[in-house]
DNA sequence: AAGTAAGCGATTTTT
DNA sequence: TCGCTTACTT
């Protein structure tokens, strides 16, 4: 099984030059690749023909393109353990870098399965970030930063830039910090600087101070010794710009350069990769990259599909080679994803099969329910009576496309009393009482931390009021020293009242003596007794709030995951970039998750609940994306159905809750995107359907079966354009079932098109057609009384139902 | 300094 | 509507 691995030679770091292994490409190079080629290792012999291919093409660069569940991991890894075992590369000359920890971690280990030992050899296999910092500690001084600068986190930042905010005497009610950090993000993922932003962005922010806050900021961050996410890609390149003898020495230690999820690189990762990948002319770039164009939905976030479309021409003579034979889901599954995901244009083109055919398998199936309750309750039934045919909960997941609807889910399996587990949501390292304490273990290891010292100081409460640290603050900076040593200078003076001193001295005191015990007592122990003498404990044990007991919970947990680490420091820097905290995997329970976090899962059952236009196509992405914000909403439903290996169930419901008002919705338009042959509607006894629904039109999902017929011709797509328009009226005022489209007179509504698609309409503010009083019918509620008006707001008291506040869409005279 | 009142926004998220 | 953040009050 580990033929060929106990040779390899083992290095921490760099092996001496001579004895590195012969050039790539070279003849001996070849020789031995064609040798290993007949002997055909076992590593190599579990794979498939194209995987293979992606395996063994060291050579020049190769793009993988990898549709989901055709092992792309898999791939990674063995061709990782191949360079190794063909002797082409030691360990620390191979540069792997991944999105998430993750992704690195579950790589490391596959490496490591393959490989034994020489996992620890791999110091470059990492996420962008985690690379970044190893870069920048190593060349600080290059781009103006001692090698121990902090990490900030977005909170920090935040705070941080508020700071800068009101120090140019603007007000950060009208211009929020948070929308420019926001901005400062984006620049940073296009790589720009503040000389480089666009004049419209500059002009966009603060009366046009955009520029001069954004260099204002970067200052700062320089007098901090920090750096936020952003800066640790951003320096590196250019460290490497200024400096190519630095950049040289990459370019001659990084023999082979392997990146995942390439179609989520953003332009700074891209040019990041492109500086280290592209060497001199005539010297192959042993690059790889392995990614799935129709699994690209970060697009919001900075993440350039281009670079996955383009990489061809980037990397003239890449070879590119497609996977496509999936080992993950039923041909059904497969499927109706491919007949969905070819409504994209603009892809590179590949469709997934598979050679398991089994007559059981069952298609993917599509339910209707009346409202998000019913949708909750359904499929709390289906998972209970998969669970009687004993199905693991483990295997079952339900999938969302915005984070509120997991609510009613989590509500009802409280109720049946079944285990589940949301994925994503709040982060332990994020909760206030981690950040706190991790503000202390900062100010203790960077006592220029000015963002940690002001968290803290005041907290617990030591009489150090606003005015007190305004006070210190300005004394810090016309002195240009971090806060710290400033409170230390500034005890000694009368500028501060006498209770304010007193307060301050003991802090001062309290971090000189915590800092001298940072070299000799063991970190865990430090940080308790940080905790306990700062009266940190303290404060939550005197708390008699609901949540202290949790808080010190986590306190102790936080402690308890250092002892991992061998200092404080290296704890501070993994916590820093590695956000996330274990889950229990012991527990049998679903997985509640949104669409976006289950990208790379798979589950042997997955529900997807809420197609319904406007939620899914989500209504903010149609409105900002235009067309492709609609590809990207397909592509996230494409990644919705791949997750599943047997069992793939759909939902949508006719009326939904949006910001507490009862809305009727449509079928989403990628229930219309899904083929007859490989989807089927599930028959249910529920309520839905059993209602008259008052000239909304026909859909195939008012029927039991409308795949048997017509859901694609025109007449069915005019119906629903007519619904849909119909119903997009509602949020205004009813206007019956006038087909609007494009062109709209000057003066009417606009109507948003994406290629002639009608998506979304800006809501009209016609007098309401109702008057209070009125006896109403509403197909939800049944009949009612409106007891109040307000716009197109109606509240009504129904009989049955109570009061309920409605659109006057939704409701006719009774 | 804590507690209430008012206001705002409401996809998706990693590092 | 609801839940969270911020401002104002005591």
């Amino acid at each position: 099984m580990m033929s060929g691995f106990d040779d390899i030679p083992f290095f921490d770091e760099e092996p001496a030059p001579r004895k590195q292994p012969p050039a790539t490409g070279g003849i001996a190079a070849r020789a031995m690749a064609a040798r290993d080629r007949q002997q055909r290792p076992d590593y190599l012999s579990g794979l498939n023909p194209e995987q293979a291919e992606a395996v063994e093409s060291l050579d020049g660069p190769v793009l993988v393109l990898a549709g989901a569940g055709t092992g792309k991991t898999r791939v990674l890894t063995t061709r990782i353990a191949h360079i190794l075992s063909t002797g082409r590369a030691f360990p620390s000359q191979i540069l792997a870098v991944t999105f998430t920890n993750k992704a690195a971690r579950e790589m490391k280990e596959r490496v490591g399965v393959l490989v034994g030992h020489a996992v620890e050899g791999m110091p470059w296999l990492g996420t962008f970030h985690s690379i970044g910092v190893k870069l920048l500690r190593r060349h600080a001084e290059l781009v103006g930063l001692r090698s121990d600068f902090t990490i900030l986190d977005t909170d920090d930042v935040v705070r941080l830039i508020k700071q800068i905010i009101q120090a140019e005497g603007l007000d950060d009610k009208r211009w929020p910090a948070k929308q420019f950090a926001g901005m400062i993000d984006g620049w940073k993922n296009k790589d720009l600087d503040p000389a480089q932003i666009p004049e419209g962005d500059a002009r966009a922010f603060a009366n046009g101070k955009g520029r001069e806050l954004y260099a204002a900021y970067q200052n700062r961050l320089r007098t901090l010794n920090a750096c936020d996410f952003g800066d640790l890609l951003l320096h590196p390149i250019r460290m490497f710009r200024s400096n190519p003898d630095v950049l040289k020495e990459y370019h001659d230690k990084f023999r082979y350069i392997l990146v995942d999820e390439y179609q989520d690189t953003n332009t700074a990762q891209y040019m990041w990769l492109r500086l280290l990948a592209q060497r001199a002319k005539g010297v192959p770039q042993n690059v790889c990259c392995v990614g799935d164009d129709d699994q690209s939905i970060y697009g919001w976030r900075g993440a350039e599909v281009d670079n996955i479309l383009r990489f061809e021409k980037d990397f003239p003579g890449a070879k590119v080679i497609k996977l496509e034979r999936n080992y993950r889901s039923t041909e059904h599954i497969l499927g109706a994803a491919a007949h969905l995901i070819a409504h994209n244009e603009g892809r590179l083109g590949k469709t997934l099969f598979t050679e398991r055919t089994d007559p059981d398998d069952e298609k993917v199936q599509v339910h209707a329910a009346w409202d998000s309750e019913e949708e909750a309750r359904a499929v709390g039934e289906e998972i209970e009576q998969l669970q009687r045919k004993s199905h693991k909960l483990n295997d079952m997941a339900i999938l969302v496309r915005a984070s509120f609807q997991m609510r009613e889910f989590e509500d009802r399996f409280v109720t049946l009393g079944l285990n589940y587990r949301v994925i994503g949501g709040p982060r332990f390292y994020e909760r206030l009482e981690i950040r706190d304490a991790m503000a202390y273990f900062r100010l203790v290891c960077q006592p220029a931390d000015d963002l940690a010292f002001e968290r803290i100081v005041n907290t617990p409460k030591r009489g150090l009021g606003d005015t007190t640290i305004r006070t210190l603050h300005d004394y810090a900076r016309a002195r240009d020293v971090p806060m710290l040593a400033a409170a230390t200078d500034i005890i000694e003076t009368d500028e501060l009242k006498a209770k304010a001193r007193k307060g301050l001295f003991d802090v001062v005191a309290d971090f000189r003596r915590w800092q001298s015990l940072l070299e000799t007592t063991p970190h865990t122990e430090l940080a308790e007794q940080i905790l306990d003498e700062s009266g940190y404990t303290a404060m939550w044990q005197n708390d008699k709030s609901a949540e202290a007991p949790g808080r010190l919970e986590n306190l102790k947990e936080l402690i308890r995951s250092m002892e991992a680490f061998e200092s404080l420091r290296g704890f501070l820097e993994h916590v820093a970039l590695v956000m996330d905290a274990e889950q229990n995997e012991n527990l049998d329970a679903v997985s509640i998750m949104t669409l976006h976090s289950a990208k790379g899962l798979e589950f042997d059952t997955v529900f997807l609940p809420g197609w319904e236009e406007g939620l899914f196509p989500h209504q903010r992405a149609l409105d900002e994306g235009g067309r492709s914000g609609l590809e990207e909403e397909r592509r996230l439903a494409y990644v919705g159905i791949t997750r599943a290996k047997h069992r793939c169930h759909i939902w949508f419901v006719s009326n939904r809750r949006i910001h507490g008002l009862w809305q009727s919705t449509l079928p989403s338009r990628f229930l219309d995107e899904l083929p007859n042959t490989h989807v089927e509607v599930a028959e249910t006894e529920q309520s839905y359907g059993g209602y008259g629904r008052g000239g909304y039109g026909q859909s195939r999902f008012d029927k039991a079966d409308p795949f048997q017929n017509n859901y694609s011709t025109p007449g069915w797509k005019r119906a629903q354009q007519n619904r849909s328009d119909a119903t997009r009226d509602n949020w205004g005022s009813r206007s019956g079932h006038a087909v609007e489209r494009i062109g709209y007179g000057e003066s009417g509504p606009r109507s948003r098109t994406i290629d002639g698609e009608l998506v979304a309409k800006s809501t009209s503010t016609e007098p309401s057609r109702f008057t209070v009083g009125d006896r109403v019918f509403h197909m939800k509620f049944g009949n009612g009384n409106i007891s109040a008006i307000e716009g197109n707001k109606l509240t009504i008291d129904f009989d049955k139902a109570g009061q309920k506040r409605v659109l006057d869409g939704f409701v006719e005279k009774a």
